[in-house]
DNA sequence: CATCCTTATCGTATATATACGATATACGAT
DNA sequence: ATCGTATATCGTATATATACGATAAGGATG
């Protein structure tokens, strides 16, 4: 189920704005800072240390998993979830190119 | 007309979350960078560029004007938007804050 | 095999976002 | 004052997001 790319706007345009959604509900910033500072990878820890219930918690891992920041894989009965660093880095990347290319583009104003 | 702020999260990650929400639509990030593109404000002219209605746009640019990234003053009949570059440095600065917080947890995983 | 534990998904209710046309507002010009 | 232009807001329809309980699925364990 990929994204459905409306055209309307550039890929790029479209790319920064999917990542930015992905960071832009507060329980998702929260479960990657868990997940960062865990040296394993957990799940239902994580669940313990959300203020939400385990559906909901889950739900949001699969919007981390669908924007690629983060990595699940089944290992037994439980699920392990860890930061993909990579496409961590990569958002990273990402965002300040776009900051310093707007930055450039900076001009006198009202 | 403020955030609800439902205290499940810190004030951190919900203003990570607000900027990144900000910045969920391409079309807010398309406005951005033809805000930044212009050295004089424009507005109608926003609307010409964008491939959408003068109301749609006029809506993601309250949006943006509410999350602090744009500057609107009215004049005359017509009005007049730019960056706020000095908010958008905060914002950037945020960002790689947050990023480099979290990288520095990096640790081993799955 | 039956059961327990863990996690994903389903169903659902509610809220928010998105888009547009229509309308209101605000000002300049005539 | 009237008209025209420019922009914000309203009304509304539709889509997406958010949250949770309930249920399913998958493997471990007795």
């Amino acid at each position: 189920m990929a994204k459905a790319q409306s055209d309307r706007f550039s890929t790029q345009q479209q790319s920064l704005a999917d990542l930015a959604k992905a960071l832009s509900h507060p329980a998702r910033i929260a479960i990657l800072e868990v997940l960062a500072a865990r040296n394993v990878c957990i799940c239902g820890e994580l669940v313990a240390e959300m203020p939400l219930s385990q559906s909901t918690v889950s739900q949001h891992l699969k919007v981390l998993k669908e924007a690629g920041l983060v990595i699940g894989e089944i290992d037994g009965p439980k699920s392990c979830y860890c930061v993909d660093w990579s496409k961590l880095a990569d958002a990273q990347s990402a965002i300040v190119t776009w900051f310093s290319k707007t930055d450039t583009l900076k001009a006198n104003c009202c």
